[in-house]
DNA sequence: TATTAGCACTATCAGCTGATGAGTGCTAAT
DNA sequence: ATTAGCACTCATCAGCTGATAGTGCTAATA
């Protein structure tokens, strides 16, 4: 099985099924997925072309119900995939196939169009898009600044109370924000103070460096001469950076108007959910060591109005770090084959551009 | 009448309705306000207490659907207002009455918590505030980076072939732009060209400034030495930006859960309509010119997916110029009796905030 | 023994029905 | 000028219908 999650315990499918009863179920799956509607015997008979009457796909079928692959609406209605129908799908079913080349182009494209100069435009630009291509709902987890690398930074005196911190990361996050002096600073010893922890943190994370920081506060507090001491006030409150977890949705409205979604009637939580950034965030970055993609079916999700949806994300990361998460929600019976491929692509494409990006430094 | 449209043409209601009919007619409008469900002569007879029976209020109410001010919506059901008996409401009965304290303490306190140090920031937490306060979609602009006005410009050096330019306005917008170089130079050099321009261009509107530059470029392209070429350069490079209108959306999803809604049935245009930021820049700062608050009823808007919709809308600006606006989008038959106030007293506050901001300059 | 045909059963859906009720318009009485 | 009374209209709703599409079970069949 190649997904792991942590908490939840994911549904198993080791229970040995005949090959002539998996055919029978990924038709079924691959029926709903395709149709949206539940599947009946006579309909997969046709479909299956497996020479088998009606009555026999029903014994089938009755057999998959009590193995709990399978589950009806209502008596006389077809009969729909469980989420472990999903799960044993996409693991022993889904082979991840390659993208259209066309698709691919899109994807590469939209993501190096011209005048996405930071990595907020690049993430908002590549989560609007994979929310386009899916018609579904899609999360996008910018790097933590708690973790990123500083790559300069440098405080401007707007006036005799107020300075702005421009703080700029390794991989082109640039953060902006405005603090209050008591004191009034001239640009040259801001200057000063900047080249100062330019030099002394170049290449720390932003964690390292406020550890460092506070650690030099305590240490050796009287030993500091007047520059040394502004500089470490400055840069405490510099690298106080609200740990804001920066987070962008895209595609809500597909969660109200596609057909896909019309069996949810979760789709008021959702929205609820989606308005608690932290939220989000915790959703998204939940299982931060794995490669590759992680897929959440129907009530794996942790999430209780998540339960009647899978979500599939990727991690994205430059050369030596996972930076974030880029994921998407849609129906439990959305179309895995296209799906996962078009997620880890952009997953990919998303991970060389940054990379590129803050190889580009010198 | 008190607000004035530049192109669309306005119901007039000038026609003079004598004083019982008006009563009647204010009636209907606010019972639908309140209930939103059509009324009819009976109850209208009850909620009114003038002594009228039934019948009596049948004849007005004939009178005010021959006079455009009714409608229903089939034979047997009550009547409901016109958008023309909104236009009529809002011209002659609403007085804009006050608010209530704990309301005018909500909007303050919301808009000058902590944390709020940019316009940007201080804009999507208005704009959030608006739209749970009156349960609708509030729109709001950022002020036209075009006409603000420099307070503080600066290069930062992140590479051989990379700029940082951290561009501050006068009313507290912060804009970076990461500009490419062919030339490696260095941050001392970059720092005796901005503060070259700071001086120069201080207090002047970004729109002179690009103005400027660009004359200098053509009169006298020689006569430069290598440092104000470079600046000259550099300057244009970095005014040069995009005229990107920021737009903020938030309540979408009232548009869709929201019970007032529930007759709208172009819900989906609109959510189409808001995904274009152009457009939606074009709606709020169509008409510039007008104090005060501007509301737009039914077909009085021009974008046909807000033809049942009604826009309540103000301007927000610092001492000199008006920066930009706020509004709402609601069902016409909103509580215009509170809404117009709540508006109108954010946008008054939201001025007072960011003209505080740009004066707190030295 | 595995498969299948046949049949009884069941839930949903669309369409029809008649009853109900809220509301109007008209007319004649006040 | 106002109002009571009455006929009329139309939307809604519950209840019924038959058609449809599915199932489960059983007995026949290969």
């Amino acid at each position: 099985m190649s997904f792991i999650s942590k908490t939840v315990q994911r549904l198993e499918t080791k229970e040995s099924i005949d090959e002539r009863t998996q055919r029978v179920l990924r038709g079924i799956i691959e029926g709903y997925i395709t149709s949206n509607e539940p599947v009946g015997s006579r309909s997969l008979s046709k479909t299956l072309e497996m020479g088998l009457s009606p009555a026999t796909i029903r014994n089938i079928m009755s057999d998959l119900s009590d193995m709990g692959f399978l589950m009806q609406l209502h008596t006389s209605a077809g009969r729909i995939p469980t989420d472990k129908a999903y799960r044993f799908y996409v693991d022993q079913v889904v082979v991840a196939n390659q993208l259209t080349r066309k698709l691919q182009k899109r994807i590469q494209e939209a993501t190096q169009e011209g005048g996405i100069n930071q990595v907020e435009d690049l993430l908002i630009s590549t989560t609007r898009l994979l929310a386009g291509l899916t018609q579904f709902v899609c999360l996008t987890s910018s790097p933590r600044v708690e973790t990123s690398i500083l790559r300069r930074i440098e405080f401007i005196r707007l006036s005799s109370q107020q300075i702005l911190v421009v703080l700029v990361t390794r991989n082109g996050q640039v953060r902006n924000k405005i603090i209050a002096t008591t004191e009034d600073l001239s640009q040259d010893f801001l200057n000063t103070v900047s080249s100062f922890l330019n030099e002394q943190f170049h290449n720390h994370s932003l964690h390292e460096i406020r550890q460092q920081i506070l650690e030099s506060m305590v240490e050796d507090k009287e030993r500091y001469d007047r520059l040394l001491a502004q500089a470490v006030r400055l840069g405490k409150k510099a690298f106080e950076l609200e740990d804001a977890p920066e987070v962008y949705i895209e595609g809500q409205h597909n969660l109200i108007f596609s057909e896909r979604f019309r069996n949810l009637n979760s789709a008021r939580g959702l929205m609820d959910a989606f308005e608690h950034k932290s939220m989000i965030m915790n959703l998204l970055d939940s299982t931060v060591e794995a490669d590759g993609i992680q897929i959440y079916i129907g009530i794996e999700n942790e999430l209780e109005s998540l339960q009647d949806c899978t979500m599939v994300k990727a991690q994205y990361s430059d050369q030596n770090n996972v930076l974030g998460t880029i994921g998407v929600i849609g129906p439990t019976n959305m179309d895995y084959q296209t799906v996962i491929p078009v997620v880890d692509f952009t997953a990919r494409i998303l991970s060389q551009t940054i990379t590129q990006q803050s190889s580009s430094c010198d």
